[in-house]
DNA sequence: CATGCTTTGTGGGCTGGCGTACAGAATAAC
DNA sequence: GTTATTCTGTACGCCAGCCCACAAAGCATG
């Protein structure tokens, strides 16, 4: 089961645990625990997956790209979920860019053991499915967040994602990477930020940002977080 | 095969032909052909799928609602799709808001009858399986498109969608409707439209829409009309 | 044909975020 | 310790689109 508030530094991925004891045990066993570097790419749009991450303290970006425009960020992967959730689709090749957007540990499992695995096992193939459907619900929902709500409602929201898949009130990002997940200018991100600090919610140095108090953020976030989270609770209740 | 210049009124749904002989045939013969009117709700999220629907001249639209704004088009499907995609996923609710945007003729299958030929056609869900990472594809898509291009060249696209789905020059649609559709004022779709048809690109009153110059249509377009037509054709060539 | 409704045109003030630029502060590199 | 680089604060003009409001024009209904 997700939470929220995760500060209890997992050595667990929730989306292998929700699985069938003997699919997790195999993913396991074909898998190796791996460090992910910040800023490593993992997969390109139309190229094939070489290996597939369910992340346990590291985190992780799906970035869609416009010409002409910085990326945006569409999803955020941590120990709730999984890289490579398409595989289950038959097809090989990645849709969009993923990042390694917080380093730490992830199980590195290479694509093809996964797909057998696939087959092997339905009942893996169901709860994915699932896992697929949330990844689904996620993509349009940010589709209406980034559309109609506020740079500072976005940056908490994005905040508390990456404070939930940190599993630490203290993470390393610069403004100007907040940005580019936003898709906003460094400067608009510095002023948003800036009102967070004010009021005791955040505080940041030098790409070194402390949450100091969640409640807050949660109440300056826009709905999506609440309702992206519900999703996946509806799921993997 | 997938035709960006539909002009000959189908009657017939890509994605339907495009499955194995003996899976069309038992959808067709499973469904009844039925007549769709402007605004019918044929979804709702949470609720689940009554039944899937492959539109011929019919088209329909995903509309993703965030509270307090107005709900914003994230899908277009028409004859080259079929609503109730996520049934592939063994996941009854629909996920999205689902209404019908042009009126016209399509497929009706009851949802039941869908996930059975899909138990009993292994090589049905196969082929679906591409449909639904496409769809995909355009959300993430539409969620860039939405949120850096600006509104003429998002309407221009949009027209677009809808000149390929309605299969003709001419179409209904409002103002209004055409806002709620980008997500933004219905003077703000005026003065874009106004644009348009000062270039002799389209015509237009009342709700009645012409397409005159299609080239040029596309030349304003942003990319992203180009962009999921690709992944569309990449899938299905 | 008169009344009422729908659709489109247009105007004006407002604001969030863009684009850009620069300067100070903290860190890293040498 | 000096220099280079990275990060943050801030400022200023600008503009797309918002919000609201109203008027005109086309249709429909009785």
């Amino acid at each position: 089961m997700y939470q929220e508030n995760g500060l209890t530094s997992p050595q667990n991925n929730y989306l292998l645990e929700s699985l069938p004891g003997k699919a997790c045990e195999q993913i396991i066993q074909s898998s190796e625990l791996t460090e992910l570097k910040f800023g490593e790419v993992l997969c390109e749009p139309g190229r094939p997956y070489k290996h597939v991450y369910f992340p346990l303290t590291s985190f992780i970006s799906l970035m869609e790209i416009v010409p002409n425009h910085p990326p945006l960020e569409v999803g955020l992967i941590g120990n709730e979920g999984m890289v490579g959730i398409t595989l289950i689709l038959s097809i090989k090749e990645a849709p969009l860019h993923v990042v390694v957007q917080g380093p730490g540990t992830a199980y590195k499992m290479p694509a093809q053991k996964f797909t057998l695995a696939l087959r092997e096992n339905p009942s893996l193939l169901r709860m994915l499915n699932r896992y697929l459907f949330v990844t689904m619900a996620q993509l349009s929902q940010t589709a209406a967040c980034t559309h109609f709500h506020e740079v500072e409602a976005r940056l908490a929201r994005w905040l508390l994602m990456t404070h939930d898949r940190a599993h630490a009130d203290h993470f390393h990002l610069t403004h100007q990477y907040l940005a580019d997940m936003l898709g906003v200018q460094r400067s608009a991100v510095t002023i948003a930020a800036g009102m967070l600090q004010q009021r005791n919610i955040i505080n940041y140095t030098r790409g070194e940002i402390n949450v100091l108090d969640r409640k807050s953020l949660e109440a300056v976030s826009c709905v999506c977080y609440a309702a992206t989270n519900a999703a996946y609770a509806k799921q993997f209740a």
